[in-house]
This record gives structure tokens, C-alpha cells and sequence, in this order.
DNA sequence: CTCCAGGGATGAT
DNA sequence: ATCATCCATGGA
């Protein structure tokens, strides 16, 4: 097995890893193990350099050293050539981002699959972090074909073809609960071509929004984390349940009525071009950076034992915590 | 506009 | 061990 290294500066794998934007890649032995489309990856960061293994899928033998790209296929994945430094000083200066800019050193929004990234951002609906990286092993598992690197086995993520030919049943096995449906009817869109993921990297941002929240189980969030994680369309700027707590602290303190679309109105102007990457930095910063003692102590928990009837209560005073 | 299904991990008790 | 909480979409 062949070693390939690249340089890398100006980027932190571990954080790009575990920041939330992709689900499959496992930590082992100091780096880590996954898949680049359909081709199995073991890459260990040292420093400013990238170390790469890679093997092949057990169904397409190809070990072509000839015209060996490993090291630029890598190198587009992790998004190597976005201009970082220019970027981040494309963010506002203000105290919450200022923070997120230097807690995030080397963040950076990799270019996903798009069939992939739209698959498992529909899963992503109401699941935390861990319970969706399950998600995306129990199909790679069950539906994706076979590779390894060295010795370790690893499966890639089925294409739309073969979850088409899969039930409602078999996908909810793979705990997606009222999500299989959504997965399915949108994978026998994508199989069939009525929905072109690759035609619509032509489609202006607008446009492209709205087919991809056309297809069942996209809304807008989910529309913009694909648009941002696989379309490369910089601007966009999902909103979940964190981000949305982080705009109401530190953009509108002690503001009731703040509406969503005021809050996307306000990011889509404040953000700016790379809105995206700036909405990527305060969404880790926020569900990682270590928080002062005391502030995290969640005043009303001791109250709400039992009453049902109390939880109205409680989901207004959650965001102040 | 409001309400709520859905289900497995997570953290508090 | 139980129990409340976390969560996006879509439909009532």
C-alpha cells in the first residue's frame, strides 16, 4: 500500500472532522479512516502535512499508479485551496464571532458527494451528532460496497440506485424511524434523474434552494446545509437550534419576538459572501468551546420533573441558558 | 399563526 | 434503574 503526503497548511483536520458537517469519518490509530466518494482513505495529519493511504472497492480493482491522484483528490475534498486567511477576515467584527474565528483556526467546509451529503442531511432531521454518525454506518454497512485500507474493512455510501431498490422497512432497520420514507422517495428521484443533483450545480442559489427543498424530507435547514457542504455555495447559512441560540444571545439579547425569517434576513446581510463558513465556526464554537463555570448550570432542570404541562414554560426560558 | 409525531442517545437523578 | 431533553420537517 502506497503512501502518499501533501501539504496542508492552514488546516485542522481533527476539528473540520468533528465539526458537525460529516458524519462517516472514524478516528483510529492518530487519523483517521473514511471514504472520498468511493474510495477508501486513511489520512493522519503531522503538522502542515497530510499522510494518505488509500485503497480500493472490492467491486472496482484499480490500483493504477500511473495516474495516481490521490493527493489532488484529497486535497479537493478537504478544500485545501480555499483561500482561509481571506475568508475568515470576510467575517464581522464583532465579540461572538471574533471568538468562534479564533477558537476555529483551520476549520474548513469540505466539498461532499452531493447524492451523500443530501442523504444524510435528511437523516440529520431531529438526531444529535453521534446518533446520526450511527445512521451513516448502519447503511454504509448494509448497502454500500466493500473496501478496505491495509486491513481494515470499511463500506462506502450506497448510491441512490441501490437505497431506490431498498424498502421503507430495511432503511427504518437502519434506525431512521419516519426518515426512511423521505430517504427513499428522494433516492428514486435521484435514481431516476427527475431530480439532477449534478445539473443543478448550474442553478443560481435561489433556484437551487428550491428544488432541493422540492424533494421530501428537505426544508430549508437541510436545503442549506447541502447548498453549503456540497455545492460549495459559500453564502449559505443553515440555521439549526444552536446557531439559532447564538444569534438571539449575541445579536438580539433581551429581544422577544425574534421571528426566523428576521433571524436569516439578519444573517444572510451581517455574514456576508462567506456566511456559510462563519455559520460553520459559530455552530462548533458554540457546542464545543469549553463555557465559565457557572454559566452552564441550567437554572429551571430541578423544576420540570413531571408536569407536562409546564414544558411550554420551559422551552421559552431554554434559550437563555 | 400553533401543535405535534417520531425514536435513540445523552445526561440528570 | 428511570426520565426528560434534544432535534427538522410536514401535515393537521
Amino acid at each position: 500500500m502506497k503512501l502518499t503526503e501533501i501539504d496542508a497548511s492552514n488546516f485542522d483536520l481533527a476539528m473540520t472532522l468533528g465539526s458537525g458537517q460529516v458524519f462517516h469519518w472514524d478516528g483510529i490509530d492518530g487519523g483517521f479512516l473514511g471514504t472520498i466518494g468511493d474510495r477508501p482513505v486513511w489520512v493522519e495529519q503531522q503538522g502542515d502535512i497530510l499522510k494518505i493511504r488509500t485503497g480500493d472497492l472490492d467491486c472496482l480493482k484499480q490500483s493504477n499508479l500511473e495516474t495516481d491522484d490521490t493527493g489532488r483528490m484529497v486535497a479537493n475534498y478537504f478544500a485545501l485551496d480555499h483561500p482561509l486567511a481571506e475568508i475568515s477576515g470576510s467575517f464581522p467584527d464583532d465579540p461572538a464571532m471574533n471568538a468562534a474565528r479564533s477558537y476555529c483556526r483551520g476549520l474548513r467546509i469540505i466539498r461532499q458527494p452531493k447524492w451523500e451529503c443530501l442523504a444524510m442531511f435528511i437523516c440529520s432531521s431531529m438526531k444529535q451528532v453521534a446518533h446520526i454518525r450511527q445512521i451513516s454506518k448502519k447503511l454504509r454497512d448494509r448497502f454500500g460496497e466493500a473496501g478496505k485500507v491495509d486491513a481494515k474493512i470499511l463500506h462506502a455510501f450506497p448510491s441512490a440506485t441501490r437505497l431506490a431498490q431498498s424498502s421503507e422497512a430495511e432503511l427504518r432497520e437502519c434506525a431512521l424511524g419516519y426518515r426512511a420514507k423521505n430517504l427513499l422517495a428522494t433516492a428514486r428521484l435521484v435514481a431516476s434523474k427527475e431530480a439532477d443533483l449534478e445539473k443543478w450545480s448550474a442553478l443560481p442559489d435561489i433556484d437551487l434552494r428550491a428544488r432541493l427543498c422540492a424533494l421530501p424530507g428537505v426544508g430549508a435547514k437541510v436545503a442549506n446545509c447541502v447548498m453549503l457542504f456540497a455545492y460549495e455555495r459559500l453564502r449559505s447559512f443553515p440555521i439549526d437550534v444552536w446557531i439559532e441560540r447564538v444569534l438571539r444571545e449575541k445579536y438580539f439579547p433581551r429581544k422577544r419576538k425574534v421571528t426566523a425569517s428576521t433571524l436569516s434576513a439578519f444573517a444572510a446581510v451581517h455574514f456576508g459572501e462567506h456566511g456559510g463558513y462563519a455559520q460553520q465556526y459559530l455552530f462548533h464554537h458554540a457546542r464545543t468551546a469549553p463555557r465559565l463555570v457557572g454559566s452552564r448550570k441550567s437554572a429551571g432542570k430541578g423544576l420540570n420533573r413531571k408536569a407536562k404541562a409546564r414544558s411550554k414554560i420551559d422551552r421559552v426560558k431554554r434559550p437563555g441558558l
